[in-house]
DNA sequence: CTACTAACCTATCAGTGATAGGATGACGCA
DNA sequence: TGCGTCATCCTATCACTGATAGGTTAGTAG
C-alpha cells in the first residue's frame, strides 16, 4: 500500500491526470469498503500521494464523491441517449432503457449510491446541489425518452412527469434495495429482475 | 443544550428509562441533522449525560441507530398487522397497506433510512445483521398479508415471494427517492404519491 | 542561471467514535 | 446504624477522521 511513496516512484502528474488517477482509486476503494468506510488517507495512499494533496483537486471529500458520481452518470446519460437513438423497435425501447438503467445501477453501485441514495439535504429549502446535476440530467434524458415513446403511443397516457417519476421510482426501488440489502434472501437475483421488469412494462407500457 | 448538566439537574435513571431517553433524543437529532451529522456527543449533551455513558446502553453508534430502527419498525409491524386484520374490504386492503407503508416511511424517515437505505454489508457472504431483523419482520408481515390477498383472489397470480419483493421495490422506490432527494422538483408530492399508488394497484391487484 | 509556478510535502487542527479506570450514590443486609 | 455491592456516571485519553497552514521541490520559461 505504501509502495509508491516508500520508493519515491510516484511521478508528478499534470493536474487533470492526477485527478483521474484519484477518482479511479477512490472508485475502487468505495466499492470495497463503502464511502464512509474509505478515508481520505486510504485514497491518498492508494494513489501514492499525501492526504492533503487530495485537496488540491477536490475541496472536500464530498466534492470528490460528487465528481465520481458525475463521471459515472455521464456514461449513464450516454447509455440512455444511445438507446433512445438506437435502431431498435420502439416497442422494446422502454425495456432496453429499464434494463440498461438497472444494469448501470448495479455495476456502478458506488456512483449510484452517491447520486440517489446518500443522505440528502435536511431542509427542503436548502440550495440545490449542482454536483448532483449529472444524475438529474440522466433522469431528464430518461424523461425525454419516455415523452417520445408516449408520442409514438408506446407509453400509457397521463402526465409525462408523473409517469417518468413513477417509473423511475419503481425501477430505482429494486436497484436501491439490491444495493442496500445484498444480504436479503432475494433468491435468484436475475429472475427477480426479470419479474420486476415484466411487471413494470405491463404497468407503464401501452398495450394497445 | 447544556442546561441539564450545568445545573446538575439530570436524575439518575434506571437503565431502561435512560435507554428510551437516549433513543428519543437521538431520533429527534437524526431527523434534524442526519445520522452521520449527529455525533455521540450531541446525543449525550441533549440527554444530559456524558458521551461515554451512552456506551453503557449501546455498544456502538451503529447499535444505537439499529435499536432506533427496531423500535420504529415494531410500530410498522403493528400497523401492517392492524390493517391485515382490520374490518375493511379485502379489495381496498392492498391500498391501505401501501399507503400505510409510504406514510410510515416518510414519517419515520430516520428509522426507515437505517433499515433500508444505509450502506449495507459490502460482501454478500457477510453475516446477516440481526439488528436489522425488525425491518425484515415487518416485511414478512407484509408478505403474509399479500399471500392472504392472493388466496382471496385480490392479487394477481404468480410467485408470492416475487410479487412481494417486486411490490416492495416499487413502493420503496418512491419512499427512498422522496427521502433522499427532497430537493428534486417533485411537483405536488401528495399528487405524485396518489399517481404512483394507483399505478401500483393496477399492476399488482387482480382486477377480475 | 534565475525566477516563477504548480505539485507536493510535513505538521497540526478540531472533532469523531470508542475505551480505561475511577468516583458516586442508592439499596439490601447486618 | 453502618457496610458492601453494584449500577450509574464521570474525566481523561486513545486512534482516527476530514481539513488547513505553511514550507519545499521540481519543472519550465526567459
Amino acid at each position: 500500500m505504501v509502495a509508491h511513496r516508500a520508493t519515491g516512484v510516484v511521478p508528478r502528474l499534470k493536474s487533470a491526470a492526477r485527478r483521474e488517477d484519484i477518482l479511479n482509486h477512490a472508485s475502487r476503494l468505495f466499492l470495497s469498503y463503502g464511502i464512509a468506510g474509505t478515508s481520505t488517507r486510504m485514497i491518498a495512499n492508494a494513489v501514492g500521494i499525501s492526504q492533503p494533496s487530495l485537496y488540491a483537486h477536490f475541496a472536500t471529500k464530498e466534492a470528490l464523491t460528487n465528481a465520481l458520481s458525475a463521471r459515472a452518470f455521464a456514461s449513464l446519460e450516454d447509455l440512455i441517449a444511445k438507446i433512445r437513438s438506437a435502431d431498435i423497435p420502439a416497442a422494446t425501447r422502454l425495456e432496453a432503457m429499464i434494463r440498461g438503467y438497472i444494469r448501470f445501477a448495479l455495476d456502478q453501485g458506488a456512483a449510484y449510491r452517491i447520486a440517489f441514495m446518500l443522505e440528502g439535504p435536511m431542509h427542503e429549502d436548502e440550495a440545490f446541489n449542482p454536483d448532483i446535476l449529472p444524475g438529474m440530467q440522466a433522469f431528464a434524458g430518461f424523461r425525454d425518452g419516455l415523452a417520445l415513446l408516449q408520442q409514438e403511443g408506446h407509453l400509457r397516457e397521463g402526465s409525462t412527469d408523473h409517469l417518468a417519476q413513477s417509473l423511475w421510482a419503481s425501477t430505482h426501488g429494486l436497484c436501491a434495495l439490491l444495493l442496500a440489502r445484498p444480504d436479503f434472501p432475494w433468491g435468484e437475483i436475475e429472475a427477480m429482475i426479470d419479474f420486476h421488469v415484466e411487471i413494470i412494462l405491463a404497468a407503464y407500457q401501452n398495450k394497445a
